[in-house]
DNA sequence: CCTAAACAATTGACTTCATCAACTATTGAG
DNA sequence: CTCAATAGTTGATGAAGTCAATTGTTTAGG
């Protein structure tokens, strides 16, 4: 019983008075202290990812690919730009995937060189059962009264939609 | 410049009428639509910590390493369960970074079985630059307005403390 | 005390993820 | 037609992950 450790007074430190380059007013930083905060609680849920992957015999990369093969047939090169790696990563990657018959790839037919991949009903079937566990939120988001909830959505939604 | 998919239309067809199967209101399931959002802002920001890391000369797991590391030696099986992976792994993995001198073993005074892992002057220096980069909130999060930054931040600290 | 279980770290075999360099096939521009 | 650019694959290599087995070191029971 000695985990979470009080790691917020580390990050605190860096306000300390007369520390910042520019802005700093006279209690810090706002959007690197809420960035900090909303940075913690990530990092902490997302630490069993590679679990809840693994409850579905997926690796951690599957599991993100076959969340980002939703929306339909992707290029293995708009893959590889998704994952932010290279492309002979993703020629492996997808040949163990269609070993298992989550995906198959199809040839483009405007473009000979690329090939689609596309989701089999097993994978599809497989991304739903992920996605229900993707999405459900932690404990600590949970425990929230409804107003911070709505603020929290609120907010979320105005981040997301001026960037 | 067709990054950004929509995702968030896939993501609100979960709570189509009659599907959940308990809680589910008019709006549907609140804290799962904060969760998502949550979850989207979070994901696309965290894509660039592999190059982030890099820019340092660190693989992503020893970026991780370096930051847990801040609060003063640590077992080696206590970094294996914050990182949530084999005993054997971290083995190879300090290996690397104390190669590097990032990290120094020492041996347990009081239990000669374990290993405790310090800091170099080198490595806590690194740690720092490495914290500086990671805690630079995103443009999402810089473009809010400041009300909707201390609502942030205070819900935050509630969901990080109630837990 | 002495033996046996439990534990910390390491090693070795093996898989997956990731990079880079080289290669093939295809497209598109001049 | 030729040449540069692009999409995907292959091969070599290394990092990160697992599991099974091993070595020291505590700790608990008889």
């Amino acid at each position: 019983m000695r985990g979470m450790n009080g790691s917020g007074e580390q990050l605190e430190r860096k306000t300390k008075p007369g520390s910042g380059p520019g802005q700093a007013g006279p209690e810090g930083d706002l959007p690197r202290q809420a960035w900090t905060l909303l940075f913690e609680l990530m990092h902490t849920h997302m630490r069993n990812f590679p679990a809840l992957a693994a409850e579905l015999d997926l690796s951690p990369v599957q599991a993100h690919v076959l969340r980002q093969l939703g929306e339909g047939p992707l290029a293995m090169s708009t893959l590889a730009a998704y994952l932010s790696c290279d492309a002979s990563n993703v020629t492996g990657l997808v040949d163990r995937m269609e070993a298992r018959g989550l995906v198959v790839r199809r040839s483009s037919e405007q473009d000979r060189r690329v090939k689609m991949l596309v989701l089999t009903e097993d994978g599809a079937a497989l991304r739903e059962r992920l996605l229900e566990r993707i999405f459900e939120p932690p404990d600590a988001i949970c425990g929230l009264p409804e107003e911070d909830l709505c603020a929290l959505r609120d907010i979320m939604r105005r981040a997301l939609g001026a960037q």
